[in-house]
DNA sequence: CGCCAGATTGATACACATCAATTCTCGTGG
DNA sequence: CCACGAGAATTGATGTGTATCAATCTGGCG
């Protein structure tokens, strides 16, 4: 087991050499309560703190899996890819987000910053010393896989099943609901990221994704203000097309 | 915390009335050791054996998430319905396989017999408990999760990018290789479900799964056996189909 | 100002869905 | 043992939602 004791334990030995070091073992922002993730705050002692630029991998498919990961600010994406370049994305984990460590060996998915992102990383074995430790914190990581878990079957009825406007206004009451879990408007979605990843996340093309949100637009559902952001001018009507999936 | 002395201590209080209690608490089969499972196993005692005719609902989706369950015999499917009648399949548990509490309040899926199946019960608090005695109990039911959630996010890039032909390679060599864990012959595929279910699984429909599996079969790459067996003739061809995902 | 990645918009193509008959399979009863 | 029926699977003809291909537009930035 590794030192505990002193205030800033993090080993530097593992970091890719793309990554930079930025912060000491400082306690992770308590932006988000989620008590999913308490286990994980418990720990933020044994952290590594990295930060990665705009589009850096994080960690790559077919990777050992031997990380826990915690999103401080910015957001990541989670992908896989063909050799033919087809990609899908499982999903967007923003602050106060776990990810990583989804296999007993291997990475499933890559992951990537979409942003400039900073990250708290743990080694598996630290997360697998406190469950032994607290038994309680293993009922909370369960919850928290758990959690992941019928996010990734719900997102399956997504890809298997939905027609491009039910998977796009899904998409926009999934986003104006992270919102409103931060505690800002739920009513004015900032996307946070491009078409293309938009549509690697719902199985469209960017074209498509496009001409759903203008179609939107012109029904007046939602309507585009600055920057990235959408605002949504008719909730239950995007919540119709979303075909009672908002969640 | 429930009686855990006697031998047969199991409940039957809040058995579906569609439900039928077959057996005391015997031992679960050991017919496939996935080490994954042992936890499971060690609480078999604590368990509820049910069966379930064909087609019956073992939970439904929207239900209160309190049990875990485990495949003794038969197949299951884990499914998801829209109002107008899509649905779609996140996974067919077979013996050895645990589905069941995957969400923190209620299923997000429901569970159906696509066979006659027998399987165990267990409360969530018995895992729970479990998990609180026996530390390592926690990993191992970390595993099978992040097992589960990987077999998920494989799922997401079939539904959401993946050509016809390639889901319906994949299904199959998914089918042979689970085939070959339970000891059986890999090169001789029992579908074990109807084409409905298969094309619910893998996003389209009956007709295209019919269809592409004619294909494959005028392309000398599987030939049609008795009942529903489906032999592979060519598993390199087979696995050029699926482009490197077969897993 | 001009560049360039990302976004939009339009025209066309195609993979798969849909609709519509058969044909197979297998259990059941005469 | 065979006829029967019903659900499942197959096969064919046609339709359509979304992809693809191809410009054009936009907005941020050096």
């Amino acid at each position: 087991m590794q030192a505990l004791s002193t205030n800033t334990g993090f080993d530097t030995a593992r970091v890719p050499a793309f990554t930079t070091i930025v912060a000491r073992g400082a306690a992770p922002r308590a932006d988000t309560g989620q008590n999913a993730a308490r286990t994980i705050d418990e720990l933020g002692r044994e952290a590594t703190r990295l930060s990665f630029g705009r589009n850096r991998v994080i960690y790559f498919e077919g990777d050992p899996a031997d990380y826990y990961y915690r999103v401080v600010s910015g957001t990541v994406r989670l992908c896989k890819e063909t050799e033919d370049g087809r990609r899908q994305i499982a999903g967007f984990p923003g602050p106060g987000d776990l990810f990583g460590w989804a296999g007993s060996r291997h990475n499933v998915y890559s992951a990537e910053a979409v942003t400039d992102v900073v990250i708290l990383r743990w080694h598996r074995r630290t997360i697998e010393d406190a469950i032994a430790r607290d038994p309680d914190a293993g009922h909370r990581m369960l919850s928290v896989l758990f959690e992941q878990l019928a996010e990734a079957q719900n997102h399956l009825l997504l890809l298997g099943r939905m027609h491009a406007d039910e998977r796009v206004a899904t998409f926009l009451l999934s986003r104006a609901e992270r919102n409103a879990r931060n505690g800002l408007d739920a009513g004015r979605i900032l996307l946070g990221v491009c078409r293309k990843d938009i549509a690697d996340y719902l199985g469209l093309t960017v074209e498509t994704v496009s001409r759903t949100m203008h179609a939107f637009k012109n029904r007046g559902v939602v309507s585009f203000a600055a920057g990235e952001a959408v605002k949504i001018c008719d909730r239950p009507g995007l919540e119709r097309l979303a075909g009672g999936l908002a969640n």
